[in-house]
DNA sequence: TAGATTGTTAATCGATTAACAATC
DNA sequence: TAGATTGTTAATCGATTAACAATC
């Protein structure tokens, strides 16, 4: 029924695999392998090589792996060959940064929307694009048919405004709340919070 | 010799139960389950158990965990019983955005430092911190002690950075760059690349 | 041809879950 | 006491690695 086929931990080590192909492409490489690559990542060439054998055949023995094909492959894999329109939810100082941020038109991704509840805001523009009323959010992201949206609003109200988002058919959630987030099995989140992120490197400190 | 008794992977739950301890409590909770923990970051009760049992009884049989106390056991064992000075690398729009960031004060982090190469930055005041020349960096890291970093400069020049961050004495990383960086093994790195972790949800969408 | 590297299988390793005695 | 929930063991499940035939 349900494909299932492919184990998510391999398909969270393909855009790290993405990152590093089309920065060794920016370089003016051609060519690279498995053991190459993972001396880069600090991945086994096995493991790589195993990851990637799940989708196909990329590469050539002997050889290794054409760096342009096999970007193109994985970003078709991912779905990344084609631009998606993405909802900032919170125009404070994090909305802002993703709002400017320069990294996603080339890596698939294109913000055209952001939303804040404070008037002094909603008007406002934040890199080209208008802040809108989180009233009109719902309507909205629905009507353009968005599907992935990052959240950056208070940590009090994360759960009643991933509530919209997901009726207002968003699929996948960047969440940069500090807060677990409920959403239906069809809906994927992410997590970015800097605190548990420094917090799982101080046990290793002393 | 080296202890590695623990996980990594466990290591990187806690601050995740840390943080819904924390909810908890400021929401007038008490007790707390491993069933009822579990069900709210979607983790099974028995895995939760498992992981706090790796460093010692926190519960009582029959009743549950005090949240207070929980709390305190998992600061401690993380080491955020303390608190960590940071430095932020890049004085742009994330490294603004750390800067200002209200969350991290109690959760055992304190920007105290913020570099940045660009004449028209240094000097200004972030948050009441003063950017300082990035040529300081080493020198005035290593002087004040400080062991964690965010580093928030352009790909091109994060792995120069991150090397003159392990001579100043960085033991922990949290990487905005958005490139894999190569650090001797007495440093930890943790990534944030939002562009990446979009890529991690398109490739279940249609 | 000789050398290199893939894709894949089987073996190993590690993490998660189920189950339950202990006990609050 | 009865009910609930821990801490822990053993079983299951899944992921990583080693090894090698295939082949460029």
């Amino acid at each position: 029924m349900t494909q299932k086929l492919i184990p998510d931990i391999v398909i969270g080590r393909l855009p790290v695999y993405l990152r590093a192909l089309t920065r060794m492409l920016s370089q003016g490489r051609q060519v690279t392998s498995s053991q190459e690559l993972g001396e880069r990542l600090g991945i086994s060439a096995a493991q790589i090589r195993k990851d990637l054998s799940q989708f196909g055949e990329f590469g050539k023995q002997g050889t290794g792996y054409d760096i342009e094909f096999l970007t193109k492959k994985i970003q078709e894999i991912l779905k990344v060959n084609r631009v998606w329109d993405v909802a900032v939810i919170g125009a404070g100082d994090v909305g802002h940064a993703l709002a400017n941020y320069g990294g996603f038109h080339q890596r698939g991704f294109r913000v055209t929307q952001i939303y804040d509840n404070d008037p002094e805001k909603i008007g406002t523009d934040f890199n080209n694009i208008r802040v809108m009323d989180i009233q009109e959010m719902k309507k909205s992201i629905k009507k353009a048919g968005i599907k992935v949206a990052m959240l950056t609003v208070p940590a009090e109200v994360a759960q009643d405004t991933v509530n919209d988002l997901v009726e207002a058919g968003i699929e996948a959630i960047l969440n940069y709340a500090p807060v677990n987030l409920n959403v239906p099995q069809n809906v994927r989140v992410q997590y970015i919070d800097p605190a548990v992120h420094l917090q799982n490197m101080t046990y290793y400190l002393d």
